[in-house]
DNA sequence: TCGCACACGTTATAGCATAACGCAATTGAT
DNA sequence: ATCAATTGCGTTATGCTATAACGTGTGCGA
């Protein structure tokens, strides 16, 4: 599940993501990409799949929105679970983890015997700038 | 924030939402009250938003779907953050809460001075019976 | 009675995501 | 080297999710 070397299309949008000062729609992603040929949303979602799968990318679903991963070069996928907290002001997102959080999930599905496979946790907000 | 009396919309949504036994779309709760008259998606969408208000219905953000809470009667903006796991094959939705969990997240806000305003919580898997 | 807040209805539109088709490039086992 | 399988890609069309903008009616307090 680590990431193989990126396919142009799937380079261009996590770099679009990666520049980024925050989260983008697949849509917005695509207006970024016209200038490099790309005319159809499934050109985005297609790379996004793929980046998310390697674990570079995160999904925010709260705001139906991706963001590329905080730890550049790690596999995310092996720090636990992901939680952001994101701005609804700016718009920033930073990225966490907390491993006594992860424990408390997993012991409660543990005892419903629930089969976990992907968790999320997004806290909406304002950062500490915009709160001020 | 507590419910006051449901308006004729606000209760026949309230209502095809607790007889329904999983989340259901915006779009499903319309097609299931168009015998009632409503015939627009805002009809729906209006409803929601008082009842998400008044803390009786659940969004779930990872499937775009909506459902009553699982506390009838309570103000479940009281119980802390509410956590969800959804099965992905059955779409049964179980609801909880952990309040070491709230803490933990807590103190990672207030160490970023990070206003809270609404957190999402959402385990998508299996439940026992479909991971058999 | 006037003004305000709120629920409601309707039409139109915006925003998010995938199905289904076909083609080209890559890989990898024989 | 060749053929089959896989994967990525491009395109068109479509479906699902959500809100904007406008107008109507009703209840209620100043």
């Amino acid at each position: 599940m680590s990431a193989p070397a990126l396919t142009k299309n799937q380079a261009l949008v996590f770099d679009v993501l990666e520049k980024a000062d925050g989260p983008l729609s697949a849509y917005t992603i695509l207006d970024k990409l016209r200038d490099h040929g790309f005319r159809a949303p499934l050109q985005v979602y297609r790379a996004l799949e793929k980046l998310l799968e390697y674990g570079v990318v995160h999904r925010l679903e709260s705001i139906n929105s991706f963001v590329a991963c905080a730890h550049p070069g790690e596999n995310c996928h092996s720090h636990g679970i992901v939680a952001f907290a994101i701005c609804e002001s700016c718009s920033q997102v930073m990225e966490f983890h907390d491993h006594e959080v992860d424990h408390r999930l997993m012991d409660w599905t543990r005892g419903k015997k629930f089969k976990a496979e992907k968790t999320t946790i997004e806290i909406r907000g304002l950062c500490e700038a915009c709160a001020a």
